[in-house]
DNA sequence: ATTCTGAAAGTATAAATATACAATTCAGAC
DNA sequence: GTCTGAATTGTATATTTATACTTTCAGAAT
């Protein structure tokens, strides 16, 4: 059927399962199961399905499936309005830290960067960013924020 | 001074603060701060600090630094003891699952597999594989079982 | 002071991965 | 059926990263 799918979903169990430090190896063992591929299909493969590649103590670096912790909602976000080229994002009490926390680790280019209170955080953008797309920005990397509340 | 750990914080800090994808890219930030080195080092330095790459939504593949959760100590393990093909650790209550899960996680190749009661887990070893090397295997991805009392 | 040894780094190149472009396939519109 | 456009993949190659080998340098040993 939708052989995409199914060899994508193998290539995820092979590497939870196992520690694969080439693409060829994994081509190898993919070819094994009966998929009939080659190394630039699995190269896109692992775009896709957005598999890392860390350094292991004994077998140099091997593919991963990194944790979901950047997926997860904004936990405590409820409002955003915009003001000149700031955005102040309203949270509920003491999580504004954890959010702009958050944010920052995000590292995203049109942010110069924000300050926490308790339940506020303001975020500045940079001034040749234009205003419109301050929740563009925001909402490509938080899909979540276009669910607040806009003031 | 000791000019490689120096540089090597600096590449961390670079690698937190900034979205990179390149080595080059990384290169002309460091030459740019005044180091002077070439692209082969930084593969090295890169290796040595087991910097890791995943698949940015925006940027392609940008370098990251992983958690330290594989660093971190088995908690909850209190002995350990082998027979024949098997090791046999034991945990406080409850323990012994969350102990299981890491080994597995850890996809250590000496080891065929493991099960998990409530406070002991046993751990099969391929039949090829050294009694003496049990120990061993176990401390080269777990350094803390040293302080563990071997029964 | 000379020789030895090991770490650090450069050079040249190999190995691994990503991608431009072309071919193919497939689903739906007509 | 035939056409059209999007999706998928392969081929060939470019790009990126890792490494074998060599050089340099600093400190230890003689």
């Amino acid at each position: 059927m939708n052989t995409k799918i199914e060899r994508q979903e193998i290539i995820r169990e092979i590497i939870i399962k196992n520690k694969i430090s080439r693409q060829e190896e994994l081509l190898l063992l993919l070819i094994n199961r009966g998929f009939d591929l080659t190394q630039a299909t699995l190269s896109r493969d692992l775009r896709e399905l957005k598999i890392g590649k860390i350094h292991d103590a004994h077998y140099g670096s091997i593919y991963f499936i990194p944790s979901k912790e950047n997926e997860q909602p904004l936990r405590g976000a409820l409002s955003i309005a915009f003001s000149n080229n700031l955005s102040v994002l309203k949270t509920e009490g003491g999580f504004a830290n954890s959010v702009a926390v958050r944010i920052d680790k995000t590292k995203i280019d049109e942010i110069i960067g924000t300050v926490a209170g308790n339940d506020t955080i303001i975020i500045v953008f940079k001034d040749d960013v234009p205003k419109e797309n301050y929740l563009k920005v925001l909402s490509k990397h938080f899909p979540d924020i276009d669910n607040l509340i806009i003031e």
